[in-house]
DNA sequence: ATGGTTGCTTAGCAA
């Protein structure tokens, strides 16, 4: 089972580029994010053409999630749904052969000191209570998306120069770390431990031919799935070329079922 | 300190 997510930095933007990538590695379940689109403008038929079906939580505009899936995904939950109210559309789950998969895009938080900031200390929070709720580390699951949250130094091409910023710093660090101590393991430091990789790359200055970029696009797997992971890897190739994401797509492979 | 780019929407926001 090989399970992806991609923040497409939108859907419509990103469409033919997401069709082609999806028949060259074949996911069984990809995670997306910010597909800024409604739901009545997400393009169901041409994926179900594709092989895969979708559950979307969209939105217009902004944020917007959703999940790909070559099996019916049952049980889909849209949102939080902890009685917050909460405009914006950042967090999607369904149930696809036996795991639970949740494709969340974190708040980026804009700069710190700003409102926005403010918003995504307290989204990850909203998160950590989420996945308290109605499962245990024993249950397969796996958190995928934009997590905005760079873990490490190794995950920061020049962390001199992000310390201290929105997605790098030690307010975000801990709440991470509350995270994943529901019982979830970086499915991609199970198979490499070296600095180099990242998920993201500003479109700015040359970002990407300098390779400064960040780890912010994560899946996390609780030990169910996470003991037969059998690989992981970040598909670079997909930050370059036209019209690129600013993202590019995570992905690991399972031994499931 | 600011700006650099992309996307959505059409001047300004979000990232």
């Amino acid at each position: 089972m090989r399970i992806a997510t991609w923040n497409v930095n939108s859907i419509r933007a990103r469409q033919e580029r997401l069709f082609s990538w999806l028949l060259a590695q074949q996911p069984d379940v990809v995670c997306l994010q910010e597909i800024k689109v409604s739901k009545e403008s997400f393009p169901f038929a041409e994926l179900r053409e594709l092989g895969y079906h979708a559950v979307v939580c969209g939105q217009k505009t902004y944020n917007g999630v959703a999940i790909l899936t070559r099996t019916e995904p049952a049980d889909t939950e849209c949102g939080i749904n902890d009685g917050v109210e909460d405009l914006q559309a950042r967090l999607i789950a369904a149930t696809v052969e036996g795991i639970r998969v949740i494709s969340a895009y974190v708040p980026n938080g804009a700069k710190m000191g700003t409102n926005k900031y403010a918003y995504k200390l307290e989204w990850m929070r909203r998160l950590k209570a989420y996945l308290q709720h109605g499962h245990t580390r024993s249950d397969p699951l796996v958190l995928c998306g934009d997590l905005n949250v760079a873990p490490e130094e190794r995950d920061v091409a020049n962390p001199g120069a992000w310390e201290g910023s929105v997605l790098f710093n030690p307010e975000v660090w801990a709440l991470l770390c509350e995270i994943l101590d529901q019982g979830l393991i970086d499915t991609f430091r199970l198979h490499h431990s070296e600095s180099g990789h990242y998920s993201w790359w500003d479109y700015r200055l040359l970002a990407f031919p300098r390779n400064d970029g960040l780890r912010i696009d994560h899946i996390f797997a609780t030990p169910p799935l996470a003991e037969r992971c059998i690989s992981a890897f970040i598909d670079r190739d997909q930050r370059q070329g036209p019209k690129p994401s600013d993202h590019a797509p995570v992905m690991a492979d399972f031994n499931w079922p």
